[in-house]
RNA sequence: GGGGAGGUUCCCGAGCGGUCAAAGGGAACAGACUGUAAAUCUGUCGGCUCCGCCUUCGGAGGUUCGAAUCCUCCCCUCCCCA
């Protein structure tokens, strides 16, 4: 017993950030392989986006192996929590979602989930369930049980008061209400990112006098984003969503650097961390082989949201456009109105879309980025013809067709 | 309710009567290079048939030969006091 309860401690334990409190994860999972009866496992996510990403997957990467270890994974959806907004985290303060926007982002959540998670072991479940029926005097009741000061030790808000920024009075009422989800769950397990932290331990403060006793609480990293600096998130446009193409994928998880590509792999892969390790080494020395790691993780990734064929083609793409620097399968073909018989390029790029304005189109031309039929121009001044369709590139990855008429 | 600070180009942030389309940083884009859309270096980064002109500095007026910079009113944010 003591020796599975070991081996389960084990799995939780890797790629966790933090668990709380300390020493107690081995004695819980014995209690409850003891009786017989499986941890619940809460999650929590507000449905604030439609799409579900790379971050995410931190997450549901860990419920996940609880589902394996045979426990109870809730997760839930906080619709009544995303009309607030969670300031974890936030320089801002968030915008309230409407009823429907909210409904809707919830609807496309499950559906991504379930390309981690098990259905089968999964309590969906929503916080609206019990705060939609809550009367104002409940939730006083429930404000009552934190302070100001204490709400207010949390590190975003303290950030926010010293850069003399909006702390809406919504927002401090998030953590108890995070926290009192757990207490209607009967959570023994809660799972969230570091950010979370003082939420989290919320939990276990409102659930003191609860007969279930207090929750776990298992902190995992927060995934960089994109950019390698910030946490990924759909706001700050840094992320890879799981419902994104093959290419897209495939692409956005070449552009990171070669040290995050170290952390993607520890943290959303499914290698082991030994390859971590050795992968960690090779890119710090300099040495190995970066660029194909890189490969193999986004192969990984888009196996896992699409399919293993979709991966192939995503490379294949890749090298053929990227590093073969060859025309794209599919360039879009654009028909272009001209003035008259013909018409200087940078109109004709503006109005095919593949530049914001015409000033744009003539930095391009200046600075050498465009080329028609291959061939670079430099004369701002060039003509396009009525009637003759010509490849036009701008940039790397900038491609069209154009079609030119009267 | 009283007192104070502030709203600048995608973001942060200088500017405080002309030389400002507005410093600097970030992001982004482009070029070179490369093992990649990494890293690095360089450049661009309001609009306009663009070596000149036009529209920007919370909003509306006003003072001035001339305003992002001064005045008036309004909107919004933050701080302190009550």
């Amino acid at each position: 017993m003591v020796a599975e309860a070991r081996r389960q401690a084990e799995v939780v334990e890797r790629g966790a950030a933090e668990i709380l409190p300390e020493g107690e994860l081995v004695g819980r999972l014995a209690a409850s392989i003891d009786a017989g009866r499986p941890l619940r496992v809460k999650a929590g996510f507000d449905p604030t986006a439609p799409d579900l990403h790379l971050g995410h997957t931190v997450l549901l990467q860990k419920l996940r192996h609880f589902q394996e270890l045979g426990h109870q994974v809730i997760f839930l959806i906080g619709d009544f929590t995303a009309a607030i907004g969670d300031p974890t985290g936030k320089q801002e303060t968030r915008p309230v979602l409407s009823p429907e926007q909210i409904e809707a982002n919830a609807a496309t959540y499950l559906e991504q989930v379930y390309t981690i998670l098990d259905p089968e072991g999964t309590e969906v479940r929503r916080n609206s369930e019990w705060f939609g029926a809550m009367s104002a005097a409940d939730m006083v009741r429930l404000a009552a049980r934190g302070t100001v000061a204490r709400l207010l030790e949390r590190d975003d808000f303290t950030k926010r008061m010293a850069a003399n920024r909006a702390i809406g009075v919504h927002e401090l009422l998030y953590p108890l209400i995070q926290g009192y989800d757990s207490v209607a769950l009967e959570a023994d397990v809660e799972v969230g990112g570091t950010d979370q932290k003082f939420n989290l331990l919320m939990g276990r403060e409102l659930q003191r006098e609860e007969v279930r006793g207090q929750q776990l609480v298992v902190m995992l990293p927060i995934l960089e984003g994109l950019d390698g600096v910030q946490k990924m998130s759909k706001s700050l446009g840094n992320y890879i969503g799981l419902r994104e193409t093959p290419k897209a994928i495939y692409g956005k998880t070449m552009s990171i650097s070669d040290a995050l590509m170290v952390r993607y792999y520890e943290l959303v892969s499914g290698v082991g961390p030994a390859v971590v390790e050795r992968l960690r080494d090779e890119v710090a020395a300099g040495g190995g082989d970066p660029m194909a790691a890189k490969k193999a993780l986004a192969r990984e990734l888009v196996g896992r949201f699409h399919s293993v064929a979709a991966a192939a083609e995503a490379e294949a793409g890749f090298e053929r456009e990227v590093q073969g620097r060859g025309v794209p399968e599919e360039v879009p073909e654009v028909v272009v109105r001209l003035d008259g018989e013909r018409e200087w390029l940078p109109g004709i790029l503006t109005k095919a879309g593949l530049t914001p304005s015409t000033s744009d189109a003539i930095r391009m031309i200046r600075q050498g980025a465009v080329r028609v039929e291959g061939e670079r121009i430099t004369d701002k001044g060039f003509q396009i013809v009525a009637g003759k369709k010509v490849l036009v590139r701008v940039g790397k990855r900038r491609y069209a067709r154009i079609d030119p008429r009267t």
